[in-house]
DNA sequence: ACAATCAGTTTATATTGCGGACTCATGGCG
DNA sequence: CGCCATGAGTCCGCAATATAAACTGATTGT
């Protein structure tokens, strides 16, 4: 199961952030070494990052964990989650806004996640239904 | 950190797909009733489900598990995330096709998790950009 | 040579998950 | 009426994970 526990999202989270690093990665989440070590492992083995060496210019060679297009891919649900959590749990952190905006590139207008049909015609969560496969 | 394990999602899926009733949820999924009965705590706790009394006409009083609208709102992170291991990772589970599809109600035409901007006008995932408040 | 930094690993303890058995109330049935 | 089945949990003992804190080890600027 790759994204069942607490930090996975999280750890994706940062790299979709820009943070690359495993210490940054660290700090910022408060999580213990073990368990980052143990979810970079994952998620590289599952191809959702890939482990790269590179080196600044004075600086001790390192590596980076960066995202390949499958984790790239994983921004639409973290977003939908992400906004999930703005709409309906804020007594969760006290005094904390949003995290992060979501914008467009281009003209920063602001983006939210949402059902549409294959022409690209946007569709309400309500007009939506499951269709089960049961074999 | 309500969303953070393996099942609770999962608990939250089955109640989009219409099983309310504890013991189905258990069947379907099987997990150990303990953690069944804990995950369904927690999400009546935190106001995702509302357990309610309810009784079958020549049965006895059960009660069912019913999505509140803060419930219903999880379908679109959960959708995101279905349709991402659709693309992304099959050989999950060799031989399963993909559990659910999500049509629209009226026409049945098939829909899919993206960005738009607020005016619904639909915004490829490589347009969006974080903006990361630091306060 | 030395302290600092980054990226982990090791170790010991605490928490949580798990399967299986057990409880308890209720309704159907002979 | 007495008995069985069922749904909805709880209790218990063991296994797997998570956690905090210290340790390793390579490299590098001073």
């Amino acid at each position: 199961m790759l994204l069942g526990d607490k930090w996975t999202l999280l750890v994706v989270r940062e790299a979709l952030y820009g943070v690359t690093r495993f210490d940054a990665m660290q700090a910022n989440l408060g999580l213990p070494r073990t368990v980052l070590s143990d979810r970079l492992k994952r998620l590289t083995a599952a191809g959702v990052l890939k482990r790269r060496p590179y080196k600044e210019p004075g600086a001790r060679a390192r590596h980076q964990y960066v995202l390949t297009p499958m984790g790239v891919d994983l921004a639409l649900p973290l977003i939908a989650l992400m906004q999930w959590g703005e709409k309906h749990l804020f007594g969760d952190t006290p005094g904390a806004g949003p995290a992060a905006a979501i914008v467009e590139r281009a003209t920063g207008a602001p983006l939210r996640a949402g059902l549409a049909r294959e022409d690209g015609g946007p569709v309400a969560l309500r007009e939506a239904q499951f269709l089960i496969n049961k074999p």
